[in-house]
DNA sequence: AAAATGTTTGACCGTTTGGTAAAATTGACG
DNA sequence: CGTCAATTTTACCAAACGGTCAAACATTTT
C-alpha cells in the first residue's frame, strides 16, 4: 500500500533496459533502434518494457539525462586553483580514459548531436553552456595571468572533446585505417605533446 | 537505338535525387532517411524515385561513392616536396573550409562511421587506408629528416580529422555551446596555432 | 502521324514499427 | 492459504515503411 515503492523486481528490470537500451541507442541511434531490439537485448518482451516506460522516446531520454552528469563530470573537475597545465592535461587524460572505458556512452551522444540534437538541444543551451562558460573564465583568467598560451578557451575545450571522443565516436575508421585496435595507449602519449606544446605560455 | 544513352530528363532527375538524398541521408543517417523523404525533397513521387534506383541502399551507396573521392581529395593533396609544416597547415586548413561548406558531406559520414560503418567498412579498409599508408610514409620521412616534430604521424592525422569535421559534425552542440553561429575564422586562428606548435621540430 | 521508347503515376502489398487491451501469471503479505 | 497488487504474456492494431505493378502519359524516332 505504501505509495511509490520500488520493488526489487522493477530495481532488476530497470537496470536491465537501461544497459539494453545504452547498448541499442549508442549502436543504432534512436531511429536506428527498436523496442523489439531493445526488448530482446534485455531479455524481456516488448509489452513488458513497455510496461517500464511509457514509450520509446521516454527510454531514450531516461538513458541520456542520467548519462549526462556522468559525461560532464570531468570537466567539472578543472580546478581554478591548480595549475593551469596540469589541470588541462588532466581534463585531457580523463576524457580519453572515458572515450576509452565508455565508448557507448560517447557514441550515444555523438548519435544524437550528429543529428543536430533534436531532444536533447535544450540542455545544451542551458546546463553545458553554463558549465562552458565557467571553466572558460578560469581559462581566460590564466591566460590574462600569462600562465597559458593565447588561445580562444572555447575552441580549446571544443579541441579536446573532438580529439578524444573521436577515439571512441569513430573507432572503426581507426581501425580501419591503422589495422589493428584502437591504441589509446598511443593517443595518451599524442595529446600529451599536443598540448604540452600548444598550451605554454 | 543506342544503347546506355542518358537522356536530359535522366540528367536532370539523377541530380535532383542526388541533392535530396544527400540532404536526407545526412540529417538523418541511413535507417532515420526514409524514401518518401528522399522523394518529395526531389520533387518526385517514390515509385518515381525507384525508377531510377533499385533500393534505399542504391541511393545511399551511390552518393557515398560519389563523394567519396571528394571528401578525400584534401588528403591527397600533401605533397611530399614542399614544406612540412606548410603542407600540414594547408591539409588543415582545407580540411576545415571543407567543414564549413560541405558540412553535408561530413555529417554523412560521420553519422555512417558512428554506427559501425556497415555499408563503406571495406572502402575504409582498402582505399582509405593505402592513401593514409602513403601519407604517413612521407610524414614519417620529414620526421626523420628533422623537419618535424616527433610525433606519431597516424594521431596527427587522425587529429585533423576529428578537429576540422567537429566543427561540421557537432555544429548544434558548438552553436549551443557558444551562443552564436559558428565562426570558422576563430577556429582557423586556433589550429594554425596548435598545429605550428606541435609541429615544430 | 505512327510506332517505339522513356517516364510518371495511382493503387497496392507484405513487413516492420511503436504501441494497446485484457487476460493470465507471479509475488507479497496478513 | 487466500487475497490483492504487481508483473508478464498473448493477441492485436494502425501507421509507416520499402518496394512492386500495370496502366497512363511523354518524348523521341522513323
Amino acid at each position: 500500500m505504501t505509495e511509490y515503492a520500488v520493488t526489487r523486481i522493477q530495481r532488476k528490470n530497470q537496470a536491465l533496459i537501461f544497459e539494453a537500451a545504452l547498448d541499442v541507442f549508442s549502436s543504432f541511434g534512436f531511429r536506428g533502434a527498436t523496442l523489439d531490439q531493445i526488448a530482446s537485448t534485455a531479455g524481456l518482451s516488448k509489452p513488458n518494457l513497455l510496461y517500464y516506460y511509457p514509450s520509446k522516446e521516454a527510454i531514450h531520454s531516461a538513458v541520456l539525462t542520467k548519462l549526462l552528469h556522468t559525461w560532464l563530470a570531468p570537466l567539472r573537475e578543472i580546478d581554478e586553483n591548480g595549475d593551469p597545465i596540469e589541470e588541462i592535461l588532466l581534463y585531457v587524460i580523463n576524457k580519453l580514459h572515458a572515450a576509452r572505458d565508455l565508448p557507448r556512452e560517447s557514441r550515444l551522444f555523438a548519435n544524437e548531436i550528429v543529428q543536430g540534437a533534436p531532444r536533447i538541444k535544450s540542455i545544451l543551451e542551458t546546463d553545458l553552456r553554463h558549465l562552458v562558460e565557467d571553466k572558460v573564465k578560469i581559462l581566460s583568467k590564466w591566460i590574462k595571468q600569462g600562465r597559458l598560451a593565447k588561445i580562444d578557451p572555447y575552441h580549446l575545450i571544443f579541441s579536446i572533446w573532438s580529439l578524444t571522443q573521436h577515439y571512441a565516436d569513430f573507432d572503426v575508421q581507426v581501425q580501419a585505417v591503422t589495422g589493428h585496435e584502437t591504441s589509446f595507449d598511443e593517443a595518451e602519449v599524442f595529446l600529451n605533446h599536443l598540448y604540452r606544446r600548444m598550451l605554454a605560455p
